[in-house]
DNA sequence: GCCAACGTTGGC
DNA sequence: GCCAACGTTGGC
């Protein structure tokens, strides 16, 4: 069964351009439990929504997760901390900010909400879908004009 | 830049 | 084991 997470990451700090650029990379730095305890429940196959938080707050695209959780050699001996590796998938374009996902009912009660420190939060698939399907919306908008 | 939310640390 | 102090995240 695929599940479906959202990874979040500082665009002055890993931007998805860089991910495309790169083509796969190592999630690393996570130093918190519960986002540790999620990327440990991440299987390969498993789909990300790829947020920009602080400047952009935004979903800006679709990230697969390639090789399941192994020991953070960024951690530097510690050895509670994990990472995983994604590869991109696909754009999210237009990118769907967080103010159009907290005025959408369907996502009402969704984790990047309710936990909003939370850097790797789990989505149901009817969320990840809607957020895919705002997205859509938008491009029908823009092509659409009489 | 401020501050609310919340996780972590350390004294007792 | 409680809880106050402190640090970090991230929206505004």
């Amino acid at each position: 069964m695929v599940q479906y997470w959202l990874i979040k990451s500082e665009p002055f700090k890993y931007p998805w351009s860089q991910l495309l650029n790169e083509g796969v990379t190592m999630w690393e730095g996570v130093r918190n439990y519960q986002a540790r305890n999620n990327l440990k429940s991440m299987k390969t196959g498993d789909l990300c929504l790829f947020y920009h938080s602080n400047e952009g707050k935004e979903v800006v695209g679709v990230a697969k997760v390639v090789k399941e959780h192994y020991p953070d050699p960024t951690a530097e001996g510690d050895d509670r901390w994990v990472v995983v590796d994604v590869v991109p998938v696909e754009a999210v374009e237009p990118p769907v900010s967080l103010a159009e996902i907290k005025q959408d009912e369907q996502l009402s009660e969704i984790g990047l909400i309710k936990q909003m420190r939370l850097s790797v939060v789990e989505l149901k698939a009817a969320e990840f879908d809607r957020i895919l399907q705002i997205s859509a919306n938008k491009n029908d908008a823009n092509t659409s004009h009489s």
